[in-house]
DNA sequence: ATTGACTTTTACGTTAAGGTCAATCATATT
DNA sequence: AATATGATTGACCTTAACGTAAAAGTCAAT
């Protein structure tokens, strides 16, 4: 097994374009083998890739995504850089429960709006 | 009563530049009345530029703000047009649900990086 | 051997959402 | 009268995150 997967198997299966997976790695996201010139990526890779675009879609930057990435593979060994990084996540994670919660908010305005464009619809429809 | 608020009380309480104000009204988004030149912001600006600064917390563009204030000003009245606005407010609930479950993941996964943190700590702390 | 489907690198282009700077004006306080 | 404070417009600048195009290499199938 050990199955490689190509650049663009997995663009069609991202949604995403190639150049945004080369992007990714000449910004140290993701470090795919090769053969010859030839990307090839594994299991690892994919898997990273999913984590890349779930912090895209909840909007951290490329910066915060591979602040992120470098904690899993090496954690600070300093206490003082522990801290810092403890307080970094405190921050992420208020920054996520507010985001969360304009979510929520927006979420019942949206049905709000389409309660309205039913009613409406409604009121169209018994008109004619 | 009936308060104005000038355009640095704003940018004061919510945080933003008064270029970011003026960038709203230039884009459509509020409409402050003027003595002279000067804007005057009203309660409903206010309560206005609160919507527009969730929405963008939540990563919804200006146009896509523009259009959600649109709708409550002037739901549309056509009904090919309220179908319309129903299956856009319908994608955008799917995509705000996933976001929320990114969310929620990655709520999970910043506490285990704080958990990993604390056992760092505690295992340096012992060692000094 | 040529088509077609992929792949590569290099490099310039684009878009959204403001930042920044300059020049000017009003007001009010010292 | 001069200084400070906050307001205005207009114009160009910036940054992130890719898009896009060019030129060229690989490989299988026709």
């Amino acid at each position: 097994m050990n199955k490689y997967y190509s650049i663009t198997e997995l663009t069609r299966e991202f949604g995403v374009s190639t150049r945004t997976l080369r992007f990714y790695e000449d910004e140290g996201l993701i470090h795919p083998e090769r053969r010859g010139r030839t990307r090839l990526f594994r299991m690892a890779d994919r898997r990273l890739i999913q984590e890349i675009l779930r912090g895209r879609r909840i909007g951290f930057t490329i910066a915060e995504i591979r602040e992120i990435i470098q904690v899993y593979k090496e954690p600070p060994g300093e206490s003082g850089q522990l801290e810092l990084l403890m307080k970094k996540v405190d921050e992420k994670r208020a920054d996520l429960r507010q985001k969360r919660k304009d979510i929520e908010e927006t979420l019942v305005e949206l049905d709000n709006v389409e309660e309205a464009c039913l009613t409406r619809l409604a009121e169209i429809g018994v008109g004619t």
